[in-house]
DNA sequence: AATGAATGAGCCTTCATTCAT
DNA sequence: AATGAATGAAGGCTCATTCAT
């Protein structure tokens, strides 16, 4: 059970940044990156606040001036992770005229991507989610919208004729997803040894047979 | 929190069960009982020695007789399961003539009644791994196997006939076991709601599209 | 406001004694007293847990082992007080006949006596009173006993045509138990010069004119 | 908690109110103002120099251009209400021929009146005076003026014959005053229900019983 | 004068682990 | 073997006070 999420100091989760004097926001990004590169070292149980403080080379007080607990600190992070997350923006992407499959290497490479840069922060997020009502609450709203829209287009391809009708969006959608969520997750946490394009062409292989796609 | 490291307790891996009195049988096994519990219930980091060992019905003390620390019970826990685990023997079951459909229905449904009954227990193990070695090479001993078979079972499809040869039996293998493993941990340990039946057929209609298998 | 009243550990009232070990009931026992002289010596606010366990001559974490806060201790050691406050036992106080201006002085002694001997945790009571609802409570409910014994007594004189019946018992009684209580407050805890049997003397004459006592 | 001692600001009294510029005065104003209302709301150990600042709408460190600490910003306050504590003034009280008990019934009514306005500032006082010299030092001098005024004043009607000789006029001022200061306090700090003319008149009736005095 | 971010002393609390019985 | 009281490392949090702007 965290401890601490009670704590009501002057700033829970930090001031709205155009509220801080420039001061202030400078020591608030300092606890953010520290905090990351804290997180990402230690994970979240093990990560003190007194050596985010260090790293940021703060006081330890200085901490609970911007943030009331770990916690706090972990979902302000993502907080400026998160649009980025959902919504990673390849340039000029929807310029292109791409046929199905290559949009979804596009989709999955964007994915794993985001996976090889967030992948420690999001595995640290979902261990904290096991023990954290805020924390679970946010990865699911962000997961949700991501696997709805897989599921949307799974829908999508179903009406035009272009996907199996036999499968069932609801359970493939989050099933394709945790595919390539779990995939990118034993790769990256656990330094298995796979080639990027490689990966990104067999689970899109994988995904499009899955559905029995077919090419347009 | 310590570390887990320089602990000498007296009995760090427990005796082996053969060396102990019946009374020490005893003992030993409802720690082991009460762990399961507690572990299930708090998750590994909020669960207390002194719950355990109050679970159990014995004085805290007792609880290093036996085991050197949370990690070593629950190494010795999951030691217990682990068999079951990798080979679940469903009665008869090589006896019967099925198709390779079949077959892939019915590994699907060991593994999600494995995932219903274990699932609380490998979460907690994937959480533990991430901060001890020893967890987490005993989880990726059991991962490798689990996932070498299958891999062996792609290519001989492939080898057949019977797959897609254009896919990547390791690539495959690990997408695919970790499909069903995702799906699982997300259905069982997020509550979200899924029919059972219907999700072995649609895993395993995923899982065969995915690898065009025909038919046998 | 207090911060730990809601801690919950083991043993917030400290168990009934007869639960404990002779080893456990010495500790348990050398914390009081020790938190008796940290409180009397720098008072509720300025006493430290550290300072009770040090005191007591064991370790910090031992406190938490028999007490959740300064305020459970502290009401745990007035606990201790509490029939001696409210009802105080001279020897063989019934046998002798008495009449009433003597009653009058002998309970007026014995609560002066009471107050040199616990005033100073008395007047602790009273702060910590201030802050702590279970304290104040505990606080009010030998007050009131305390007062409506007076009360009665005034109400019976007035019955009796022994007093005056102009007065109003309630108002008196509440006005003559803390015109004693306050005179010894100021007396022990400011040391005020003043003798005793005179202070007994006096006080008595006091009470029993303000009723307009007849002697008997 | 550090003890108010080698603390060095600025400014340990506050400047004299003559030397500062209007707004240094306003300023200083709204400090001792909000400190009143924290101090009457929070008591003593529970306020804090933040509310304080925050609620008089000045940045913290600005307490301390004014205040060196919370005993002195308290004694500041004090020092405001000193006289009119000490001698209030009904208007032409002086002009009109009131008996003794009369007198006696308006000095009580005053001084109920003063501790119905001031009750809660006054405990205060007695708390703080509890842990700082200085707080009891002023504490001391104004119920010993108090005190002694009311001594003398018994003394008179003893040499006057108007009062019972065998009382002993230090122990009895003492007694008296602190019978009436006791029960404003509990029946302001404690919300006992008592009628305030009868209070006057209960308090004034034992008050000139005890002394036996005689109507004049 | 005023600001408010930064500081760090001071104290609290938990719980894994030891050890005398 | 079992007990459970004692230990103390580890880390958390608050708030009075300072000081550069």
């Amino acid at each position: 059970m965290p401890k601490n999420t009670e704590a009501t100091p002057k700033n829970q989760q930090g001031a709205p940044e155009s509220a801080l004097t420039p001061r202030a926001r400078r020591t608030r990004k300092a606890l953010l990156e520290a905090a990351q590169k804290v997180f990402e070292r230690d994970g979240f149980h093990n990560a003190r606040i007194t050596d985010i403080a260090d790293t940021a080379g703060v006081a330890h007080g200085t901490f609970y001036t911007y943030f009331g607990s770990k916690e706090t600190i972990f979902l302000a992070l993502v907080d400026g992770f998160l649009s980025e997350l959902l919504f990673p923006s390849s340039p000029n992407s929807e310029k292109i005229k791409i046929d199905s499959f290559e949009r979804l290497k596009k989709s999955n490479r964007d994915y794993l991507e985001i996976y090889r840069d967030y992948g420690r922060i999001i595995a640290i997020w979902e261990e904290l989610a096991k023990y954290n009502k805020e924390a679970a609450e946010k990865l699911k709203q962000g997961e949700d919208a991501f696997i709805l829209r897989a599921r949307r287009k799974i829908e999508q391809l179903q009406r035009d004729g272009l996907a199996d009708p036999d499968i069932d969006a609801r359970y493939a959608a989050r099933a394709l997803t945790g595919m390539v969520h779990k995939f990118a997750d034993t790769w990256f946490s656990k330094k298995e040894d796979f080639e990027f394009e490689q990966a990104v062409e067999q689970l899109s292989l994988l995904w499009a047979n899955a559905l029995r796609m077919k090419r347009t």
